[in-house]
This record gives structure tokens, sequence and C-alpha cells, in this order.
DNA sequence: CTGAAAGCGCTAACAC
DNA sequence: GTGTTAGCGCTTTCAG
């Protein structure tokens, strides 16, 4: 304190409506008519005020109207991470069609280990947004409570194989894993191996991939699970501790494009052949895949389509409308197949 | 309108601090201090209070109190894109380093095209963020002018090599390019090429790259922009367009490691050895650098480090401390010599 | 250690 | 079309 008021001379006090509506000569009313509301107010005086707001450098201060109009025009975004390009596309899409609608993203990346989840959201209900975006599950029931208790539209993304809160959108990721293992069997393939990080979503595609391989009578011969999140290294790490397992022909689901891409490329090294002694199967379709040799098969989740449609349910719902059936929705996913299986 | 008090048996009103103190017979102010300097208020009214806040599940409205104070707690954030991992890694390590200290950020992803940074600026300065952090340059003056009358903390990043409105970190990126050049020169090779997406930094690297390539007398004996942002398929067209020109030994920058990636997977493809005909460096230092085979010879920028700097200057403007010299950092970049150079 | 009064900068609601 | 009044939910400031 008393650090405050150091340079006098230099000092000026933001300009705020008051300052616009006295240069301009009109209550502050006008002013906030000018700028929400254009039409309600006569040319000339737009014009006059509009002048004064240029002329004073105005910038409206959002937080006050919000207080007083009781919306804040900001979404709060949570995601595990944004280094993977998946969470990044959706993060991405979701605040550019957020921004459009002058919504202000507030974006925190929590981490995949399971942190204090009620301050976060503390932390975030307490900056009052309009509406919440979150990605996937595990959340405590008494964190959840708290967005219930909010009262505003929140959208799930990335996982709706648990029943929502309000809206959901993403797929089901143990659908994922079983029909990868449906298109691998329908390939011929009878031995079956996992190499996943730990994370949930991964590992739900795991749990749908080993169930559908056991319901169709075929052996998982290897199974491996590594710290989040997946990389190449670990793809790399994984192949040589598959290799002793590799005496026969074996398909393999790696729980990212990027561990995919190690155990190809390990795969290249030791000299084992793919697909024909080794089948390996990604996930997330990043644009290294497609650009790898060989291109790698993967399922393709559509990050940036599911952002955009997540803003879309969030922003129909801010305009008032009610709820809806559609408000659940399961993205298509596509199995992309292209040279490792 | 007229929507708003659709069910009168559900709509329960936000629970406030008057609801609280009225709960633990106090004054509103009492369950202020309690929430914020809770050693001002004895044992007693202490637990009083924060059993009436569990029991009315109590969230703070940061907004109101923001308001109050003249502290949003909120820090803004600008990046051209979080699809590409440099930028992942600076976000996710400044957020990280934010929210530890109690500060939530808005994100804004500007895209590379220049778009109307004005009204992106005021959206973000309307909210009235405690600091800002802002990437690269290209920023019109009178939008950078509104970043001065908001009178608060800034750091920019990713781009000291103009002066700066406050605080910068970062690195020269034309020294990059003029570093790699020197690194690849005295590796013996007297002809060099450029592969790079047209933004600004990488621009300034490839620029840089150029004039140390020509001081030394040396020919550029091929350059190809694409358009941003760098990605793997543009290295391996790349490569292809580049073939012609491989008639003898040559070095080639390229702006990322995606891209540097893609020129090394083609020329794998084409039988162009590596780095014996070609030698190849990247940017970026990603995972999938290092765990590629051949592994990449780039540089690393340290973009986690320079997201946690880039907090700990803002972090120390906001705890009171005046400008400091050391205010301006350049952040040292490595250049890690792997099989490909 | 606790409370009462007075705003923070804006907008909803109601005049005129 | 424009102005006035009364808050939004909190914290600052000053008294006790």
């Amino acid at each position: 304190m008393s650090e405050t008021e150091r340079d006098p001379s230099t000092r000026t006090a933001p300009v705020k409506i008051t300052d616009v509506a006295a240069a301009a000569g009109v209550a502050p009313m006008t002013v906030s008519r000018v700028i929400n509301t254009p039409d309600r107010v006569s040319p000339e005086t737009t014009a006059r005020v509009r002048e004064a707001i240029a002329r004073l450098g105005y910038v409206p201060n959002l937080i006050a109207g919000g207080l007083s109009s009781r919306k804040s025009r900001m979404v709060a975004a949570i995601v595990p991470t944004i280094a993977h390009p998946m969470f990044a596309g959706l993060v991405q899409s979701f605040s550019d069609a957020m921004r459009v609608a002058g919504y202000q993203v507030m974006l925190s990346i929590s981490g995949y280990e399971d942190t204090d989840d009620e301050s976060l959201f503390r932390a975030l209900l307490g900056r009052r947004p309009d509406a919440l975006m979150i990605t996937g599950s595990g959340y405590s029931p008494a964190a959840l409570q708290m967005l219930i208790e909010a009262r505003i539209p929140v959208v799930e993304v990335w996982d709706v194989s648990s029943r929502p809160i309000d809206m959901a959108i993403g797929f089901d990721h143990a659908q994922v894993g079983a029909e990868v293992a449906a298109f691998l069997l329908a390939k011929g393939h009878d031995r079956f191996a996992v190499l996943t990080a730990r994370d949930s979503r991964a590992l739900s595609r795991a749990r749908g991939f080993t169930e559908a391989v056991a319901a169709a009578g075929k052996p998982i011969v290897w199974e491996k699970i590594t710290p989040s999140p997946s990389t190449a290294a670990a793809g790399r790490e994984g192949l040589r501790a598959l290799l002793p397992a590799l005496d026969q022909r074996c398909a393999l689901l790696c729980s990212s494009d990027l561990m995919a891409f190690g155990v190809v490329t390990e795969a290249r090294v030791q000299g084992v052949m793919i697909p024909e002694h080794l089948a390996v199967v990604g996930f997330g379709n990043l644009e290294l895949s497609a650009a790898n040799e060989p291109a790698i098969t993967t399922v393709s989740p559509e990050g940036a389509g599911t952002g955009r449609s997540a803003a879309g349910f969030l922003l129909r719902r801010l305009s008032g409308e009610g709820p809806r059936e559609t408000d659940r929705v399961v993205v298509p996913f596509r199995i992309m197949e292209r040279a490792t299986a």
C-alpha cells in the first residue's frame, strides 16, 4: 500500500462511461445505448457519443456491465491438456466459435492427475461464466454438484458413455475400441495386443477393444499401460517390449497416433514388417499420421468439429432456447485405413 | 424476455454474501474477511462463517469483488495458434504458473492472418485483465497504443527483436537463423536451402539464416515459402520440389520440426541419403523429433520455460514491484545436434 | 476484532 | 429518444 499514487503527473484515471457522457453532453445511459443498442438512439446523438468515445479512447468495462446485467459473456473451458493435438483442435475451434459470438473463453488446463476439482470449479464458477465446457469424466460428485447448482449451460465433450449433467457431445470410446477390434478381426487377425496410456478415455477404448476381441474368442497376447500422455518415445519402447511376443503375426491397438508412430518407427529399426507381421492402429488422426511412411491407420475423432458443435450447443442455450432431445450427440468417428493395418 | 421465471419451484436465487452473513449471524464484511483475510477474524467467528459457507454452497462472485477492488485476478493471453506444440507448451506452462498464483487465464487465439487487432484488444481489455501476455509482433500502432493506455503489465513473448512495450521474453529469431547457418558452415557445408512457412517469426529465422550464409560467401541454391502453419505434408512436398536442385550436397533449414520430419520422410522414400547428401535442421524440438529415425537435428526454444518466465515477470509486477532492467530477457536456445545434420 | 456506509462502473426499469 | 433512479455483489474505508 501507499504505492498506488507513484507518479501523479503520468497517472490518468481510466476513462469511464460518465467521462464519455460528460464529453458528449448526454447521460451515461445514452452512452450505454450507443454501445449496446445503437438503433434506439438518434443518429446525431450517436455520432456525438461515438466521437467522444474515440477521442477519449474509452474501453467499456465489461466486468461492471456484466455485474449489472448478470451476463459475463465469458465461458469457461476445462481440458486436461492442450499439448495433445486433439485437445488443441478442440479448444481452438471452440474458442473461435465463441469469440465470433462475443464470448471470451477462460481456459483451465486441469492436467491428467486427479487434482482438486472442487477448487478448480470454484475458481471458474466464481468468475460467473455464462456457460461451461468440460472434457471428460472422473470428477467428484461434490464438484459436479457445484456445476448443477451454478445453473448455467454445461456441455460435456469427448465422453458420452456416462450420463451427462446437461448436454454432451463426443463419442463412445468403448465403442471406438470395439470397432477397431471388428475392423482388425475382419482383416483376419487372430492375435491382439494393446499399448495404451493411463488416461480414462484411452483406457475405455482399450477395454472396448479387449472385450470385443474376447467376444470373438481371440486372445490378447500382450498389453502394456504407460503413464499419460502417450508419446512417440513410449511407442518405440513399447515395440521393444512387445518384440518377444511377436513370434507370430499380431495386431496392436495404440492409444494415440504419436504412440503408433513410435511403434512403426521402431519396427522399421528392428526389421519388423508392417503390416505383414505387425498391424498397428492409432487414434487421433494427426496431420503427421497421413504424412508418415508408412501412413498410419487410425481413428479420426473430428476434434475441431466437436469444438464447433460444443460452442453451437452452448450458444443456442444462451440465446434462450430450452433443452432439446438432440443435446446428447454421439459424434461419428471414422477408421482411416492406411498402410499400417 | 418473459422466459426468465420458467420454473419457480426449481429456481433458487444464487446464494450471495448477505445470505451467508445472515446465516452466520454476522455482517457481510466479516464473511468477506473470512474468505480473504482469515487471520483478522476470531477463530470462533471464522468457524461459524465457514460452516455457513459450506452449508449454503456459497461460491463468492469474483466479478463483483473485482469491480470493487479493481483487481480482476484474470490475465489475458494472445497466441496465434495452439495447434503448434511450441505455443501449446507456452500457453500450458503460462497458465499453470498463473493458476497457482490465483489468476485465471483468458485465452485468445488470434490466428496468423492479420485480423482486426483493435477489436481483439478491446474485447480483452474490456474484461479488465490485471495483466497481459502477447506473442509476437505485427500489431497496429493504434492497437499497441490501447495496451499502453490500459496501464497494466504487458509481457511480449517469442520476439524480442523489436522494442517492446513493457517486458519481453523470448529469443531473437534472426539470431537463431544465423546460428544454424554457423553450425552448418562449421560442418563444412557450402550449398544451402530454405523451406519455410509464411509466418513472421519463421521468416525472421530464414532471413537470419540467408544473411549469415551470404556473409560467408556461400549460395542459397533453393528457397520455398509455404502457407502457415508448417506441416509434415508441406515438408514432403518441399523435398520433392527440392529434388532437381539436389545434384550436389546441400543443407536445408526448415521452419519447424514437423516440416523437417516431412522432408526426412520423403527423403527416405526418394532414396536421398540423410545427412550425407542432404542435411536437415528443424525448429521447435518436438517430442517427435528425438523419437524419429533418424532423429532430427533442431533448435530447442524452451517453450515451456518461456511461459513460466513470462508468468513470473507478470506476477512480480502484479505484486507491486516496479520495472527492472532484467525485464527484457533473451532466452538462450540450443541447437540439438542429432542425426539429420 | 467487527460493523456501517459508501461506492466500484455499468445497465434494468421506469419515467418523461 | 433520452434521462433518472436504483441497484448488481462485493470491498474499501472508517468507526467503534
